[in-house]
DNA sequence: TGGCCATCGTACGTGCACGAACGAAATGGG
DNA sequence: CCCATTTCGTTCGTGCACGTACGATGGCCA
């Protein structure tokens, strides 16, 4: 019975002023757009097909499926990465034999990047799983919330 | 004017055939939230009123002036972070002598967490511009589209 | 009360994210 | 044509995120 007390949860102490609103961490907008991404993130682990392509991986890939040929830094534009992070992507994506580069001809600075024979088999098969993952992260809304809820993303990405 | 071609950007090669809807990754919820999650991030950095201090060790303090003296799982919990990334908030923000421990008396696997009076200072100074944080990231929204919003994430996190 | 199982915190490895600094290459204006 | 500016990719440092494994502790129940 010892100890026992020290297990109960505290009461918070703020007793909230009458006149200013609370604040509650949880019903604001980067507190719920972190939580919402870890979901996301884990749904799509789960359900993608293979758990060792991450959500940025798949992303890219995608990308590159689509115009076959793109410089790492329009990729990373493509998909929201700042070239830091997209140059870890790129090396992992590499390694595994996923993505190809050859300098570009036409600018020395660039290196261009597409897709091996392997990345472009894998993302197809992956792309069939896309819809499903998307449709599990919104379960919990009914289709016009979901309609709802991309729309007022996009509005603020 | 050599190598200006290789400037143009290319056309997307996938004809989307008229059967298959369009898979757009761009409009997948996952996608966009990692975005939305990028941009409100980079708003709270510059809004928050101190350049060193994550979300995640905001949220952790807001917690912790909340309750008290909360265990590190406990608010890993309260906050939605794993205990792994709780442990390394955690030591950043003890190093930084905004936070103290002590080993629960009551439970000797447990360490009591708390602000220390710094820590206190800190985050009511921050407390301030937490609204217009959230504000500025749902600046594009109307006031009603930012109801909507947190709603729907409250819904699928 | 003794042993099984859950919980707590830590440690390690991997990956995303981004700021800053860097060097090489391209570009554009004087 | 030359030089200042911009772009491109890399590297380094810091922090979030989480899986896994570990050892210590606590709770439960047979």
């Amino acid at each position: 019975m010892r100890g026992n007390v020290a297990k109960k949860l505290q009461e918070p102490k703020s007793a909230s002023s009458p006149t200013s609103r609370s604040y509650r961490i949880e019903e604001q907008v980067g507190y719920l757009l972190r939580r919402a991404h870890q979901r996301a993130s884990a749904i799509f682990q789960v359900g993608i097909g293979d758990p060792n392509i991450t959500p940025t991986q798949y992303s890219s890939m995608v990308k590159l499926n689509e115009y076959t040929e793109l410089s790492q830094n329009l990729l990373g534009r493509l998909v929201g990465m700042d070239k830091a992070t997209m140059q870890g992507v790129v090396r992992r994506l590499k390694e595994r034999g996923l993505v190809d580069s050859r300098p570009d001809p036409g600018d020395a600075r660039r290196t261009l990047l597409s897709l091996t024979t392997e990345g472009q088999r894998l993302v197809n098969k992956l792309l069939i799983n896309g819809p499903a993952v998307s449709r599990e992260t919104m379960k919990p809304l009914t289709v016009q919330e979901q309609r709802q809820l991309l729309e007022l993303l996009s509005k603020i990405v």
